[in-house]
DNA sequence: CCATATAGTCAAGATACTTGACTACACCCA
DNA sequence: TGGGTGTAGTCAAGTATCTTGACTATATGG
């Protein structure tokens, strides 16, 4: 039963935000599913957001809202799970009776092993993929997009000089 | 306040993953801010992905389901937003009592007509910040990370319906 | 001490998405 | 012709994430 519509042939988008959302979505669910196959079935993507805001080292709550474009409940809840699930765990700040500080457990930093185990197996696969050269200028074009996205809140894409790691 | 905080100095992620995530919602962020400011208040960024795959003229929802890599039961209720808010509408399929045929009212029509100037236009501030040979090689590695997804066959998500692609 | 700002919490609600159970129709085939 | 099986879509309930508003406790600067 052939439709004449034939949505097969429709084509899909292919503009620029089309194909980085689709790439990032692809990247995640094939991080997440390697994560929760290495046995951290606590493993979600929201979570992950915001772990990649948080150092080895530890960090203050109120910093990781600051780097994390959300709310500081939203925060608050994802830490929440996080510390109920043993991956990290908060202290008060001996120099803050008000701050609290964030950091990882073992379980957490074992984790981030094998996130960064599982990182370079998926970088791996995409060069393999597309070649290195490809995949270098996709890094590339990347992180200069990222380096002039910094300091204008508004729609206005005013073009910013390029050096970047001005943080 | 002033931050003399030693977290400053610690390096966000730069791996392929997180710079694709971060672009991801960068875009969206932008896009949906520019789509509001249009006036289509109802656009979020979970309909905008499924906008994404309703052709100009008309698609099944069967079709939509299998396009877009959720449940039908979200898809669903995500038709039952935008039909509410006046963007879709649902028709029986002539062909199949079972069938439905989703297709775009003026409406909606409206609101791609304005999607497609707006990703123009951030299309176009991209390439004034980051030039244009960088923007095409940008391109040119999405496509082709995509056009080499398919045959992916251990970690990727996978559909969890019944129904899957066992055609 | 008081005013105000900051750090974090509690609670309620919205949105997106999931699973499970269900109805209606289509198609096959004996 | 009629039942079995599969497909299209719906209904209902639950979970995760994120938002807003109200609140407590501590810090800081007169």
């Amino acid at each position: 039963m052939v439709n004449k519509l034939d949505e097969k042939s429709v084509a899909l988008p292919d503009h620029v935000g089309w194909r980085l959302w689709q790439a990032s979505r692809a990247w995640q669910a094939e991080f997440a599913a390697a994560m929760r196959a290495a046995g951290h079935a606590w493993f979600s993507e929201a979570r992950a957001g915001l772990l990649g805001h948080i150092p080895r080292n530890g960090t203050r709550q109120s910093a990781l809202i600051e780097r994390a474009a959300t709310s500081k409940q939203a925060v608050q809840q994802l830490l929440d799970g996080l510390e109920e699930e043993g991956v990290i765990e908060r202290l008060p700040d001996p120099r803050d009776g008000r701050g609290k500080l964030v950091r990882y457990t073992s379980k957490g930093l074992d984790a981030l092993r094998d996130g960064d185990r599982i990182k370079l197996e998926i970088e791996r696969g995409y060069i393999v993929r597309i070649g290195e050269r490809r995949f270098a200028a996709l890094m590339d074009a990347l992180r200069a997009l990222d380096a002039g996205q910094g300091d204008e809140p508004e729609t206005a894409a005013r073009p910013r000089d390029e050096t970047s790691e001005s943080k």
